[in-house]
DNA sequence: CTGTTAGCGCTTTCAC
DNA sequence: GTGAAAGCGCTAACAG
C-alpha cells in the first residue's frame, strides 16, 4: 500500500488534479480558465478542461495566485466604525467601483481591537494591494507611514491626511453654505453651526463654507467645536450652542451629531422645527426616520466611494493621483426639521 | 553590466534578503522570526536577524505563508448590511474573540454588488479559513452549499440556516418575554408587536417569547408580521397595527423597525410615551439618542460575536460545533418610550 | 495547439 | 546551532 496522507477533508483540486483528469498539463488548465488571449485551445480539449473543472469543483487558490502574480486584485476599505449610516453608502460606492475593474474589497475597522494592527498588516503581509481609508482624523501617522513604506498605496478619503498627496473628498464647503442658504431662506439669523475638530480636513473645510454663508448673508458666524464624532459629542455641544447663543436654528454638521441634537432639544423641551430648525449633512437612512424627519444637504457619498475605487486601483497601476473632490452637486432635502421663523 | 530587474518601486525584502545581510540561511530567519521552539539560535546570531530584519523593513509574505502552510489566519464577518447599529457591536466582538485566537478579521457585506461572489470567493479562493455569516434568511441555499463544499467552515450567527447543523444564537425569546412583561408591569394590555419573517429563525424565535408571555399574562398576542428589515418595513408595519388594533404599547421587534415606529407615530400625531410606549429588542447606539430616549433590552450582542470567533475557529481545528444561544441574560434598559397606562 | 521548465517566498524535515 | 533541499499551487516564457 503506498504511502497516502490521510485526511478527513478532501483536498481542494488543484490544477494539476484537473489536468490529469483531462488529461493536459496544468499550465494548459490555467490559460484555458483564466481565458488566456494568448492560448488557444482546441475546443475539445477546453470543454474537456472545463467539464473536469467542474467535475472536481476546482477554485483558484489565490494564495498561490498571489504569490506568483505578486498581487492580490483586492483593496481594503479602512473604516472608523460601522454604525456611521454614511459608511454602508461609501462601502456600497467602493464595491461597485471595485467590482467593475475585478477587484474585491474587504472592510477593516479602524478604532477596534487591533484595528491599526489589522490594517496595517493587511497591507504589509499581501492581503490587499491597497487601501482606501476614511479619514479620521488629518494626523494619522500610522497611515502616513504605511503609505511611505508601501510606496503610496494608501488613498485617504473624505480629507486629506498629512504626509500623503492624495485623496478623494466631497465638496463639503458647498453643502455647508448650502445649509445656512436654507435656514437664511426661511428667516433665520440666529444659527449655530456644531463642527468636529479643525484639525481634521474635513469639518475644517465645512467650517470654511459655513462661515463663507454666513459672510455673505450678514450674520453672525456661531459655532460651537467638539472633539469626538458621536452623537453624545453632538449632545454637549448641542447644550452648549443653545445656552450661550439662544439660536433660532442649529446646523449640527454631521448625522451622528444631529441625533444629539435632536435629544439635547427634546430634553430642554424646544420644539422641532416650531422653536428651532435644525439641518444637518448628508442624506442618509437616519435622516429620513427621525421624529421630525430630518431636512438635509445630500452629499454622493457612494459616488465617493466608487470614485475612491477606481483612483486607488489607478495608483496600483503606477498612475498619479493628486486630490480631488467628487462633483455631483449637493442637494437639498427639505424634510420636517426646517421652518419659517415667525417673528 | 548585469542584467538587472530594474523597477521604480523598491521589492519587498523576503526571507532571503534578510539572510543575506545577516550571513544566514533563510530558513533560519523563519524559524528566528517565528520564534520557533524548536529552533535554538546563538543570542549573537538571533540578534543579527533581528537588526537585518528591522534594516530591511521586513514583513512577513502572506501568500507564501499561506501557501506553504494552507491557512490564513484570517476569518472573514459576512453581514447582511452596515447600516445596523447592531453590526458594530457584533463586528467588535468578533474581532476581539479572533485577535485573542491570533486570526485576524475581514467584513464583507451581503447585499452588496457581488457581494455573493465576494463571500464565497473570500473562502472557496482562500483569502479566509472560514465565515461567521450574520444570518439574512434561514434558507440561504447559497451559505447552504458554501458550507457543504468547504466541508462546514461556515458559522451562521444569530440563527440558523437550513442544511447547516451549528449556529450562535441569542436568547431571543426570553428577550421578547421580557418586552412584554415590562409592558404589562405599566398597566398595558392591548399590546401589539411587530415581527420579521417567521421563515427566518430569530424573528420566529421572538415570536414564541411575545407569544408565552401573552398567554402567561393572559392578554391577546397581537403581531403584525413584515418581510423586510427595514424601518420603512416598521414604518408600514406600526401603521397596520395602530388602525387594526388600536394599542396602547407597540413592540417592534427591531432597532431598525422602532426608528419606523416613531415615525409612524409622530406622523400620526400619537405621543411616546403618553399615547402609546414604545420597546425594543437590542440595547445600541441609536436607541439612547432617538426622542424620546427608547426603552429596551439589551441582548449580548458583542459576546455574540466573540463566541462566534471562538466556536468558529473551534471548528477550523476539527472540533464539532452545535447550535448554540450564547448565555448572559438579557437586561431592561428603561428610558423614556415607555410610560405606566393611565387608564 | 500543447508541454516543459522555472520560480514566486515561505516553512519544515533532515542532515551535519 | 545552522544549512540544504523540497515543495505548497500557480503562471509565463519558451519549445516543440
Amino acid at each position: 500500500m503506498p504511502p497516502k496522507k490521510s485526511s478527513l477533508v478532501p483536498r481542494r483540486a488543484t490544477l494539476r488534479d484537473v489536468g490529469l483528469l483531462a488529461k493536459v498539463d496544468p499550465s494548459l488548465v490555467s490559460r484555458v480558465l483564466n481565458n488566456d488571449p494568448n492560448a488557444t485551445a482546441s475546443a475539445a480539449t477546453k470543454s474537456r478542461i472545463l467539464s473536469a473543472a467542474k467535475k472536481l469543483n476546482y477554485t483558484t487558490n489565490f494564495s498561490a495566485r498571489n504569490l506568483k502574480m505578486a498581487k492580490t486584485l483586492t483593496i481594503g476599505l479602512l473604516l472608523p466604525d460601522l454604525t456611521n449610516p454614511v459608511n454602508d453608502l461609501v462601502a456600497h460606492g467602493v464595491q461597485e467601483g471595485a467590482a467593475e475593474l475585478g477587484y474585491g474589497v474587504v472592510i477593516a475597522n479602524h478604532s477596534d481591537i487591533g484595528g491599526d494592527k489589522t490594517i496595517s498588516q493587511m497591507l504589509t503581509q499581501g492581503h490587499v494591494d491597497g487601501i482606501i481609508a476614511f479619514v479620521h482624523s488629518i494626523n494619522d501617522s500610522l497611515l502616513e507611514n504605511l503609505s511611505k513604506n508601501s510606496n503610496g498605496r494608501i488613498l485617504p478619503m473624505n480629507g486629506k491626511i498629512k504626509g500623503i498627496e492624495c485623496s478623494v473628498s466631497l465638496d463639503d464647503p458647498k453643502a455647508a453654505e448650502m445649509c445656512v442658504e436654507h435656514l437664511v431662506d426661511l428667516g433665520h439669523k440666529k444659527i449655530v453651526g456644531i463642527f468636529g475638530s479643525t484639525t481634521n480636513d474635513s469639518p475644517r473645510r465645512r467650517v470654511v463654507g459655513f462661515k463663507k454663508a454666513c459672510a455673505k448673508y450678514n450674520i453672525q458666524p456661531n459655532i460651537v467645536f467638539t472633539q469626538g464624532y458621536s452623537a453624545h459629542d453632538g449632545y454637549l455641544a448641542t447644550l452648549e450652542a443653545i445656552t450661550k447663543y439662544s439660536p433660532t436654528a442649529i446646523f449640527p454638521s454631521s448625522n451622528s451629531y444631529a441625533l444629539g441634537t435632536y435629544r439635547a432639544l427634546y430634553e430642554k423641551k424646544f420644539r422641532i422645527p416650531e422653536d428651532i430648525s435644525v439641518i444637518t449633512l448628508h442624506n442618509s437612512a437616519i435622516t429620513e426616520f427621525l421624529s421630525p424627519p430630518l431636512t438635509s444637504v445630500r452629499l454622493p457619498a457612494e459616488e465617493m466611494g466608487k470614485v475612491s475605487a477606481e483612483k486607488l486601483i489607478d495608483m496600483l497601476n503606477g498612475k498619479k493621483v493628486k486630490h480631488f473632490i467628487v462633483d455631483g452637486k449637493p442637494s437639498l432635502v427639505i424634510r420636517g426639521s426646517t421652518a419659517r421663523l415667525n417673528s
